[in-house]
DNA sequence: AACGTCTGTAACAACTATAGTTACAGTTGG
DNA sequence: CCAACTGTAACTATAGTTGTTACAGACGTT
């Protein structure tokens, strides 16, 4: 299907920011848990500041942060912001419309897709990122009672990148 | 989302098979209706075959055809058939472990991400090829009685691509 | 006002998956 | 044997995402 991993990504990014509560982060510090570069988050940002999910400040001293709370963004949200179309797409070139079947295959296509992603979109309207961060922390060590810094902040120039991929890809 | 065709083109071919009934179609027959080359459907037809949704005919006077009754061959089966992955990819490159949310939020997301899934898969299960060539005969003249042919059979030798893209695209 | 630290963004290279094409070996009915 | 098919390899083309470098502009700090 080719998906894309924007998605993942951009609930990451939020992730971070909700556990940062109100302290803006830095792209880099982001593009650093993400394993990523800094322009990748940055441009992400742009398009989670547009649909008002993020707030940046430029100069020294800036960063993002949630523009609301964690409670009021659904992942339904987060996904519209960020994957533009629906999970299917119609042919690349209509079909011939000279054959029956081609010529109205479009339209019973697009009442079945239209099912599909009304169906994505109900299961991400149903959760929101307070969700995300909650089944988070269980597998957070909270001994100390002291919530951990974001970033261990290693002194590692640069993370390799660990290449074997994920379960799902 | 780069959501691919796939989907909609198998289902395209799958409904043709079930228009023409019992009848073998040719790779070439199929490619002028969906608009696309012959190897690009025979390379389909393989992938549909080995989920035993259609079988095929070598030499002469061959084709390929349902393997089963269209009641029996839901969109579930299609999607399966030809498209491997989930509806989204966790991240490329797996995110910092020394972060405690980067660590953790692959499980969670793949929970996220598993509940998608299986929305969209019980919507697919609730549809049979059936289902859509019954949704495609109300749009069809039928004032002849007689079902029209799958293909006009222009003398056409190659039809000029439409290249203007379809709503969904 | 100059400086250092940020974001925003353009421009482009790299990578990945799909789609399209040509070519040909192998199968089968006539 | 021949003509008409499928199956499949090998390649190119196309498109979207991701990664990278570079730099203009914003903004605290001094």
């Amino acid at each position: 299907m080719s998906t894309s991993s924007r998605f993942a990504v951009a609930v990451h990014v939020l992730t971070l920011m909700a556990w940062a509560d109100e302290e803006p982060l830095k792209s880099e510090q982001v593009a650093e848990s993400v394993n990523t570069n800094a322009v990748v988050i940055r441009r992400m940002l742009c398009e989670l500041a547009e649909s008002n999910l993020v707030v940046s400040q430029t100069g020294s001293m800036g960063g993002s942060k949630l523009a609301r709370l964690p409670e009021r963004i659904t992942l339904l949200d987060i996904y519209q912001a960020v994957e533009s179309r629906g999970v299917f797409s119609l042919h690349r070139h209509p079909p011939n419309p000279d054959c029956p079947v081609g010529v109205n295959i479009g339209t019973v296509l697009n009442e079945v897709l239209d099912e599909v992603d009304s169906a994505v979109e109900r299961v991400l309207a149903n959760m929101t990122l307070r969700d995300v961060v909650s089944r988070l922390q269980p597998c957070v060590s909270t001994t100390t009672g002291k919530r951990a810094t974001v970033l261990a902040h290693s002194k590692r120039k640069q993370a390799t990148r660990v290449q074997s991929v994920s379960a799902r890809n």
